[in-house]
DNA sequence: TTCTTTCACATACGTAGTGTATGTCAATTG
DNA sequence: CAATTGACATACACTACGTATGTGAAAGAA
């Protein structure tokens, strides 16, 4: 029965790999990030490294799997909590931006992310966030809300307005000023999928 | 007045380094491009490079300028072309998503550079860039076009919007089947902005 | 012109960091 | 209890960046 310490003890290290790969990716980011450094301060060396993720890019995919998943998880939390349908919308696209601010997600999953795995896009993580977005806006078109345009390409740039007014956030000074304004501006947008004013839409529930 | 043949002579140097720092960072990527090689293919060595541009990161720099003064230069001349005016603000997004389907444009610009240089809200070329998106769009606040909203963010979600559609397309695999849908998208999200339905919009010249 | 200085670039070197090949010891299996 | 697997450590080779130093041609002085 205890023929799973092995696995677990392995699944320990995964873990602290990850957690020393977010603080150092976050802090020197991707390109200046030491292995040597990033495991010993795991308690490990790049032995346990190479055999657990392959190369650093490994790592790296790891970490921003984790911390895309959660963002994606906890938007779409926020979008059902209000209720989903449009308002659940914004909601997921505000709590995207609001989770810019903190510095891991900025420099790790915005910044060195897409250059080190490639377009965003194509990630697991990010796909399933953009299913999700997707669902939603199929669910609207359904009652005709939406104009009828390409309900992917709707979606994929939606996520990008979100994406980019957290960017701006978050390389702003003033971060706690420009958060209104950069969610302004992204529900101003998010508008334009409408076929009427937002001003005639409540609810439809 | 042969005075200026050492400054010319050096011009040509960063010339010819700029393009094969072209050539490289597009094709190998920042971090995979060598610096011995891409000198080397100049007909120089890295002497030459860290003498006129300090390092890797001041090339790449350098680079990036290049190209996304031209991307700014060109979108502007669309939106001219067409007039000027809402007509116009859509002609320069739909530019600047059409030209990201070059390679260069994508890899360095889109990918790289934000991750070796910062956010690209903060470089020279691309406040040159917005800085015309906010004029565009304080000319159509004046004209009562425009929601009340903070004019900057607006401009740099337009753009961002732009960009996104641009990265999109550039790693579809049916870059040209795409495109239609990316600018559609575009377009809708533009529409946002508007106080009213833009079929009610013409021409207000 | 000739001597001196400057400077654009080349050459040589130190260093750091990645990936791989090999070693080792505990956990598993029979 | 012997044999084997495998997770991880150790050792090594290679690459590549940045710097320190050298060099030869252009620019200025006399």
């Amino acid at each position: 029965m205890e023929s799973q310490t092995r696995a677990k003890k392995m699944e320990a290290t995964r873990k602290k790999l990850i957690a020393a790969g977010r603080k150092a990716f976050a802090k020197k980011g991707f390109a200046a990030a030491s292995m040597d450094e990033l495991t010993a301060e795991a308690g490990l060396t790049r032995g346990a490294l190479y055999h657990n993720f392959g190369d650093k890019k490994g790592l790296m995919a790891a970490v921003v799997d984790q911390i895309d998943m959660a963002m994606a998880t906890k938007a779409k939390e926020a979008g059902e909590e209000i209720g989903g349908g449009w308002e659940g919308l914004l909601a997921e696209g505000r709590a995207y931006i609001e989770m810019a601010l903190e510095p891991e997600v900025q420099r790790i999953v915005l910044l060195d992310g897409p250059a080190v795995l490639g377009d965003p896009a194509q990630w697991p993580s990010q796909n399933r966030c953009l299913q999700g977005t997707i669902g939603t806006l199929r669910a609207l078109a359904s009652e005709g809300l939406i104009k009828p345009v390409d309900i992917e390409a709707l979606a994929r740039l939606l996520n990008g307005v979100a994406l980019n007014a957290a960017l701006w956030v978050a390389s702003s000074e003033d971060a706690q000023g420009t958060l209104p304004k950069a969610i302004a501006a992204f529900e101003c947008l998010a508008t334009g999928v409408l076929n009427k004013a937002p001003q005639a839409v409540h609810e439809s529930g």
